[in-house]
DNA sequence: CACCTGCTTTGACGCAGATCAAAGAGTCTC
DNA sequence: GAGACTCTTTGATCTGCGTCAAAGCAGGTG
């Protein structure tokens, strides 16, 4: 099924769901043409480990579905997700050999991937792809230092809060929503995964999942579904300043 | 003293500490001077908050001599550094109004500035400038990835022995030294500011740094100089893997 | 259906690091 | 050189979250 949603999104740039948001977001159609020459697309598992840390990586991608997670594992086994990985995330670095993060799939993802080499050369030749990938790397810089604040001085209640809200508020953008009092969205994560991300432990998690569920700030259908009937309640138990990092 | 050094660091780029290193590490001889024109020097005194959170940020910069602290404030005071500065690195971002983080200087630190409008407009000419920042923004977004780690899975013990292993680092690394065992260097921050990278409290560094000493990894003279008789034994403290981050 | 297997929830208990408190040490000012 | 101020160290106690353990729950398989 995943091979017909590749061939469903098919080799035409034009109709790409993420166009306007990913690496290529700038590139006139010229420049586009260029790089619909050289990618190609790889669809994923969930749970499925795209990338290994330390392997050699000859290519650089877009995820064009799904999420994945960038983790980092230590030597005795404790691991810490570093980043998470939605439509129009880019993942690679030009001019790098080795992976330095594991890359997994937390649900099927499907991938626009270019051979690293000829991506290089198409850079150097077209200004629009290094400005947008520079616009973009400093985004995500700004999302991990976020996430500083959140591993280094938010309490278990705080980074359960605020993972929801994040995941709420991409979700929402991704379908271009506009800001709405109530959502509902799919967790993408297991809770183990919410822990590696939250520097937390499972239990710890599972346990602060069911203390908002009870106090009415969310709702749970499954295990999956939450609902947030108001979304204000959320932000405020993340203990965000002011608008909870809505983009403007 | 400051205005000396302004002075004698004085506007020839040629003969500039950090030439090699900054964002203008990669200009022709041609696109230097153009840089020079609209640069100029700025110097804080340790303590010192350069820049406020949310206040408006007409230039960008380069931290020339010095070490400061890119810190986040919530609104009940608790704070997270979320970066550190040393010289070369480089403050603000093109193409943003406001600053998103507090710049404070933990020693004294002189800034080689370029107000935002123009460096924007001679980075739209010279894409050696485009070139190395994004270079330099993905160096920092592989930091910050470190730090996530760091901040989410390690013990205080760990913690600090990773601070001082980078400090170590980086120091010798100015100074063009190759990797020694012994290193000798200052600590630039105080242990609040410490604990506020490290997410921990002032006297848990305290106490750290204090078993660290009494068990020989590290020696102290005053509270500020710090001697690793063994750098390697450091590092394993920091159960870093293999190498400690050491650049290749 | 019974029996997996993977994921999640809940409970009991322990500990690393936070909090509260006080005193030491260096530097500056008058 | 006494007092004030900042930074640091050390001790006593507390607590949020980790650890260990067990049971619940859904989906898949023979």
């Amino acid at each position: 099924m995943l091979l017909d949603e590749a061939l469903h999104i098919g080799p035409n740039c034009g109709s790409c769901p993420i166009r306007h948001r990913a690496v290529c977001a700038r590139c006139e159609s010229d420049e586009l043409a260029a790089l619909e020459e050289i990618k190609f697309y790889r669809s994923f598992q969930a749970g499925q480990t795209l990338i290994w840390s330390g392997d050699r990586m000859d290519f650089v991608a877009s995820v064009v579905t799904g999420v994945a997670t960038l983790t980092q594992v230590m030597e005795d086994g404790r691991t810490q997700t570093v980043g998470l990985l939605f439509p129009s995330d880019f993942v690679g670095r030009p001019g790098r050999d080795a992976a330095p993060y594991n890359v997994i799939a937390t649900t099927d993802v499907m991938m626009c991937c270019f051979r690293k080499k000829p991506f290089e050369e198409l850079m150097a030749r077209t200004p629009h792809i290094g400005q947008r990938l520079l616009e973009m790397t400093l985004d995500e810089l700004d999302a991990a230092r976020e996430w500083m604040l959140l591993l280094g001085r938010k309490t278990a209640r705080e980074k359960i809060a605020s993972l929801l809200a994040i995941i709420a508020r991409r979700d929402a953008s991704l379908q271009g929503q506009v800001r709405q009092r109530q959502v509902t969205f799919e967790l993408p994560l297991t809770r183990e995964a919410m822990a590696d991300y939250l520097g937390l432990t499972l239990e710890t998690v599972s346990r602060q999942i069911s203390a908002l569920k009870r106090e009415g700030i969310i709702e749970l259908t499954g295990k999956r579904t939450v609902h947030v009937p108001d979304i204000d309640r959320l932000i405020e138990e993340a203990a965000d300043d002011a608008d909870g990092g809505m983009p403007g």
